[in-house]
This record gives C-alpha cells, structure tokens and sequence, in this order.
DNA sequence: TTGACGATAGTCT
DNA sequence: GACTATCGTCAAC
C-alpha cells in the first residue's frame, strides 16, 4: 500500500494543475472486501466558473451539484445517460465549483474483481477505458458520492509524477450541443502512447 | 480502422 | 418533454 495523497493537495486553486499532477497517481478502491486500484492515465478539467460545459457553471446550483461546492478532496460521483457513472474529484475551496473528471486508469490491483464488475473473461484495455467503464470496474456507484478521499473506501496513493514531455494535452470529448465554445478548451490530459486512453490502439 | 447511432433513466425547464 | 461529462455494436471503407 503507498501513501495517500495530503488533503491540502486537492485545495490547489487551478484545476489544470491538479489535473495534471494527477496523472500517474493510483486510484484505490476497497469495496466489498475487495481492492483494487489503478494508475490514472487520462483526466479533464472542469472549472466551475467560466466552464460552460461543467454542471456547476453560472453558479447553476441544484440538489444534484451540491456536493461540487464543497471543499476539495472529495468524490462526486453522477450518472449520465441513465447507466453510466462518472467519477470527479472536487477540487480548490469551497464554493467554488472545480473538479476533475478520471477518464481512463491502467489496472494494478484487483484486477481479477475489475474483469467481474466488468462482466468480461480476459483483459482487455477497454476494461478501464473510459469514464463509465472505469466506475464499472472499480465498483464506485452513487454510494460514494461525497465521499472524503482520505477514507478507506476511495483513497488516491503517491506515486511518481508524469514527466510534462509524456503528458497530451487537448480538447475535451462528448459533450455534445452543451460544449459548444468550451468545449473546445483544451482541458483534457493523458499520458501519452498509453493503451488505456481512449483513442485508437482497441 | 473509422464513423454513425440507439439504449436508457435521472435531472432540469 | 428535452437534455445528457457514454458505451457497444454495426456498417462502410
């Protein structure tokens, strides 16, 4: 087991730094009496303020988005499309509206327990490509929204930080008619010639 | 290998 | 009633 990452990481005022700096990192869930964990390969920016494309944006403040202003260093987890979970990391102050959208993680540990949440026999990188796919595979559903990432269930562990030259930076993907001009910000981050990026390479 | 499209249900207008 | 931070499948190239 390695470190958990400080809390104070996560109050770091601009969202594309943490983005960044969170590559690499490993995500671990323990639920159900199983671990697993993952190395973050693929990540988004989301500002809560000049952000079209991010839920909380213009202060647009519902039941749903609540936990988005809280402090940073928790989990929001929200369901798209009716059956897809999606995992962020609130990040800044509170109030603010930041957070951090895990795309895609290479597996570490657990990864015989991924394959059954995933309902798959061999691996196979769409295993935890994609943010859905990742949820799927690491177990994290409603329960864990709002959930404080220094606790036992979903925590994120050191590791070494992804040399700038490997990190891809470019425009955000499936946000339809809501993107528009945002969208094309270039707030998505992944570690280059990865296999769990979504992308080519199947 | 790439692109188009439908499923599906919670949330907001 | 419309929209959605997606996925998997299928067809065309």
């Amino acid at each position: 087991m390695g470190k958990k990452i400080r809390p104070d990481f996560y109050l770091e005022q601009n969202v594309e730094t943490i983005a960044k700096q969170l590559l690499g990192k490993k995500l671990c869930t323990h639920i159900d009496g199983v671990l697993t964990s993952g190395f973050i390969t693929e990540c988004e920016a989301y500002g809560g303020i000049n952000d079209k494309a991010c839920h909380a944006n213009n202060g647009r403040r519902t039941p749903r988005t609540e936990v988005f202003f809280k402090k940073g260093g928790i989990g929001y987890v929200y369901i798209c499309y009716g059956v897809h979970h999606m995992f962020n990391i609130i990040t800044n102050h509170k109030n603010i509206g930041d957070a951090v959208l895990i795309r895609s993680i290479e597996p570490v540990d657990g990864v015989n327990a991924m394959l059954q949440r995933r309902g798959l026999v061999s691996l196979h990188p769409s295993i935890t490509k994609g943010p859905g796919n990742v949820c799927q595979a690491m177990g994290i559903t409603m329960e864990h929204n709002g959930i404080s990432l220094q606790s036992n269930t979903l925590w994120i562990e050191e590791n070494t930080l992804i040399p700038l030259h490997e990190i891809v930076i470019t425009t955000r993907i499936g946000m339809g008619k809501a993107a528009e001009d945002d969208g094309l910000l270039l707030r998505r981050y992944y570690i280059n010639k990865n296999k769990y990026v979504r992308g080519k390479l199947s």
